[in-house]
RNA sequence: UGACCCAUGGUGUAACGGCAGCACAAGAGAUUUUGGUUCUCUCGGUCCAGGUUCGAAUCCUGGUGGGUCAACCA
């Protein structure tokens, strides 16, 4: 029996724009029913959550109709591109669940054949070299509303042209002395039709290629191409290429070669973040964040060391949809959808970030009991561990209030709490730094009939506490994170402004927490929930001696939203 | 004063000429050894004006609003 996939999931759902297309390609039989896609990064740059909606779309696509996805990198601008690049974009399309198996190119593996498609052209007078400079191309370009000058060297012979190209090939011209164009329309009301330069003079040295290339293709006249190359059957890109479309169709009929579908989609845009690789970019070149994978960062790289995983990224790419409308997604749905995959999979532990220290007055001196406590609530698979319990304990300083208001229902002078996996315990006084009154020891009496699992244990109090014993605690560092920035849009932040305006003076804060002693051996990445502050991940940082957390992100707390309200 | 694209609750996204649905967010309740989780409920929407039709979110026309396009970037 088959056991691949089907490409449905539940009957009734409904299909987005492109998965229409697709199958009325299939009905059809465009492509004789074949479904290929591309994921295309330019390697300038890190892969962030917008691309993961473009990986997960593409790949997505051709495992829902049985297809293929290749991997290519657009690597036609040596100058921006590097290796680095293109190790972290395999490194991440990976992580993300996503593989493309032997089908890895480039588009630079295509420069020998791309360059005798532009001979094609020039063969049938639709492509001429062009002697102008970049000022005198733009300024004769025209403008949107008005027409173009055709260029003094649009009529050069076909045998002029063909010698010109190859000699630029040869590397007889310096960078910028000439291009090759598209002889198409000066006057298109598309600016893309009017003569579109095809290649440049450009003597870089190519991160494939080395020196063996001193003309490089536009993006223009490489895509559509590698795409034909590639048997592409829908090339999904992003809104701003729509203008492009007529101009892919036009090179792909006029070199006469297969013909995929170019299909336009609208980016992703989340609140809150910045989603231009270029301000990306900038964010790491000013120190604004410790690099590329700061857990504050967008990237793959950032979200995977913040401690997101895969999982809830796929749901997340599948539950924002695909539409051709400009979006911003509420940076909550990330955050939900995180938390619904971490609910289930991070074990549950004792952690204190902000300690202060119960006596139990009536609890043996010196005496440690340990307590059984679920790992996993939601998942009983998960087992069991081991506590121990003594007369002193931390508990959070902000579970304690000397004079509570009504809906506290934490611990205060006279009140009762149970203590997670422990006992109920009453808080009889306080003790208090003359000075400054701060708090610096809580005295209360446990109840020993209340142990949880025992018959008497099932007393009603009002709230429950999460703690840990003084003396097996183990102190690590907690790093808690918000949002970068603090405009609600920040891809909108004009190029000359510097971005320590919009920049969240609070997006990082680490303190020391103390942690139970069955988190002491944790593996980088491992994710745990800290009873009511969030959920954790163990950053790469951690050594042997010091365990670092990152917050993934925090509980919902509606206690904090109902004190925030008054 | 151009061409192209887009327009459904606060945010996204369905409904393909026939009951405007789902998710997030927000609010209320139940459960709860954490106020989390889980469950239940509520709130709230077709940009405007015409037209076609028995019937329009859907088709047509005209507005309005938003986006994209004038790199030898992708």
């Amino acid at each position: 029996m088959e056991d691949v996939k089907l490409p449905e999931e539940k009957g009734t759902r409904s299909l987005n724009f492109i998965e229409e297309i697709i199958e009325e390609d299939i009905r059809t039989g465009v492509n004789e029913g074949r479904v290929h896609t591309r994921f295309p990064p330019e390697p300038n740059g890190y892969l962030h959550i917008g691309h993961a909606k473009s990986i997960c779309l593409n790949f997505g696509l051709a495992n829902k109709y049985r297809g293929k996805t290749n991997l290519r990198f657009d690597d036609t601008n040596p100058v921006k591109e590097d290796v680095e690049y293109v190790d972290s974009i395999m490194e991440d399309v990976k992580w993300l669940g996503f593989d493309w198996e032997d089908r890895l190119f480039y588009a630079s593996d295509y420069f020998e054949q791309l360059f005798e498609y532009a001979m094609i052209l020039i063969k049938k007078e639709k492509a001429y070299v062009c002697d102008m400079t970049a000022e005198e191309i733009s300024e004769t370009r025209g403008t949107p509303t008005s027409p173009g000058k055709e260029s003094p060297f649009r009529s050069r012979t076909v045998d002029e042209n063909a010698d010109l190209f190859t000699r630029m090939r040869n590397g007889e011209f310096p960078d910028g002395s000439r291009v090759l164009r598209a002889r198409i329309d000066m006057a298109s009301p598309n600016m893309h039709m009017r003569d579109p330069v095809l290649y440049r003079i450009l003597h870089a040295w190519h991160h494939r290629t080395g020196d063996q290339w001193c003309i490089y293709p536009m993006y223009d006249f490489a895509h559509g191409q590698s795409d034909s190359i590639e048997r592409i059957t829908h090339s999904i890109c992003t809104l701003e290429f729509e203008v492009h479309r007529p101009l892919y169709d036009w090179f792909i009929r006029e070199i006469g070669i297969y013909a995929p579908r170019q299909i336009e989609f609208a980016r992703l845009n989340v609140t809150y973040t910045v989603m231009s690789k270029r301000k990306l970019l900038e964010l790491v070149q000013q120190g604004h964040v410790s690099g590329w994978d700061d857990p504050r960062m967008p990237t793959i790289c950032g979200l995977r060391r913040r401690g997101f995983t895969p999982e809830s990224i796929r749901t997340f790419a599948e539950t924002i949809g695909v539409a051709k409308r400009e979006n911003v997604i509420d940076v909550s749905l990330l955050e939900f959808c995180i938390r619904e995959d971490l609910n289930r999979r991070a074990n549950r532990v004792m952690a204190v970030l902000d300690p202060v220290k119960i006596i139990l007055d009536n609890y043996p001196d010196g005496q440690v009991e340990e307590l059984e406590a679920v790992n996993n609530p939601e998942d009983e698979t998960r087992g069991k561990r081991m506590l121990p319990f003594s007369k002193t304990l931390f508990i959070e300083r902000d579970d304690f209030m000397e004079d509570p208001p009504g809906k506290f229902f934490r611990l205060a002078p006279g009140r009762e709490v149970r203590l997670k996996a422990a006992y109920i315990i009453r808080c009889e006084s306080v003790v208090k730094e003359p000075e400054t009154g701060k708090i610096t020891e809580i005295h209360c009496t446990y109840d020993p009939l209340t142990k949880s699992g025992m018959p008497d244990s099932n007393r009603k109090v009002k709230g429950t506490l999460h703690w840990v014993s003084e003396k097996t605690a183990v102190e690590v560092e907690v790093r808690l994170y918000d949002r970068l920035f603090v405009k609600e849009n920040p891809d909108d932040i004009e190029e000359d402004k510097s971005y320590k305006d919009y920049l969240n003076p609070d997006s990082l804060k680490i303190l020391t927490a103390k942690v139970e002693p069955s988190v002491a051996n944790a593996q980088v990445l491992e994710k745990y929930q800290f009873e009511r502050t969030g959920y954790f991940s163990v950053d790469k940082d951690s050594t042997p001696g010091k365990l670092v957390f990152n917050r993934v992100v925090p509980l919902k707390d509606s206690w904090a939203k109902a004190e925030k309200v008054k």
